[in-house]
DNA sequence: TTTCATATTGTACCTTGGGACAGGCGGCCG
DNA sequence: CGGCCGCCTGTCCCAAGGTACAATATGAAA
């Protein structure tokens, strides 16, 4: 287990401590002084790894960095480690989908275990991403033709129905079909309505009234 | 809005200042000295509503109920309401589901919100644990066979596979696969397989080798 | 201008799905 | 025991899906 821990916390001495104690641990450690800084040099999601963040920060405070993130769609687990802790700022944070919030100072065992769950965490949340997103990948490749017709389908139309409704033949659709299948690498209609599920790209489509 | 707020708390002038309090705000309540009373009276999923949850109580405290609930599969949310709020147990809470963690003494609109949030939430839940039910409750009509069926055309097999794969010839699937449609209610193997997906009994099958 | 991707359409043929109609076998219950 | 149900099976026929082979049109890119 090489994960990387991101420290964010303003107090160096504290930073260097945490640190040590997390390299000894075997851990690869990033530290940054701000929010900002960790924004700057982004982690990717390349490795496994998690963020230990302090609340109350100069500039950008924890929970407004843990905002930032969501709204990057970071899969980072950001452990909350602060001095303080009132209820409010720790639901909110919890809420927000933080893995821990805990208090300094912080014993090494209970520390590392949090860490170790944010860990696996991102482990899972990184391979459900990467499904997710070899199947948008899929997804994109359709042309706009293809994907009307694949929405349709995933809806339960049938070639006749799917040509009436784009306005063009049986013949076309069954084209535009044999390419999406072929896209979109499934052999069947039922994987393909899977994906379009799990993708959350099918609306139910009321029944045809012709 | 005349949801139910049922307040857990072994404090008899508490209960009995919130239970005005709510009333006043609109809300029917239900009172509860123990844990154990509100699971001998547990509440059903008929009406909207919420839990207002004091942490130490005597006998099952707290978060103790909470996970008895989870168990129990209740969809009623739980606003904790407490007097010291220790961050463990805040973030525990938080992290089991809970609505919201409030400190005693309480602002009624704070209290208010947090309910509110509580009580949309529990609707929400409820209308999908209903959409949910209703179609365990199609699937659970099936025969052992039609199920089988059901199963392996939701993966994507053909007629003739399944016939194989089941020791039987290709009419009688056709004729099983018949009936799963009409007892599923649905017209195409796009709705069915949504079904499948929806109530997670579609494992992706690995292609037939014959 | 040539080339490529996209969208379109056609004919012919085979496979698969599905309905209509009809029947057989075995177990369980009133 | 007779009837109901689950399960199985058959034939005929049509509708729908899928493929091979082939071709046209259009706009954008090289």
């Amino acid at each position: 287990m090489h994960a990387y821990v991101h420290i964010v916390d303003d107090d160096d001495s504290f930073r260097t401590a945490l640190e040590r104690r997390l390299k000894l641990a075997g851990y690869r450690v990033l530290t940054y002084a701000s929010a900002r800084q960790l924004l700057d040099r982004l982690p990717g999601d390349e490795e496994a790894g998690c963020i230990l963040l302090d609340v109350r920060i100069p500039g950008m405070s924890g929970p407004e960095l843990q905002g930032r993130l969501n709204e990057l769609q970071s899969t980072l687990p950001i452990v909350f480690l602060t001095g303080y802790a009132d209820t409010a700022t720790t639901v909110q944070a919890i809420k927000a989908g933080a893995e821990d919030f805990l208090t300094k100072p912080i014993a090494s065992d209970q520390l590392i275990e949090a860490i170790e769950r944010a860990v696996a965490r991102h482990e899972l949340a990184r391979s459900q991403r990467a499904r997710f997103d070899s199947l948008r990948a899929l997804l994109a490749r359709l042309t706009p033709r293809e994907r009307q017709v694949f929405d349709l389908i995933v809806c339960g139309r049938i070639n006749k129905q799917v040509a009436y409704e784009l306005g063009t033949t049986e013949r076309t659709i069954k084209a535009h079909r044999h390419q999406v299948m072929e896209k979109m690498q499934v052999q069947s209609l039922a994987e393909l309505v899977s994906i379009a599920e799990r993708l959350g790209t099918r609306q139910p489509g009321g029944a045809v009234r012709g």
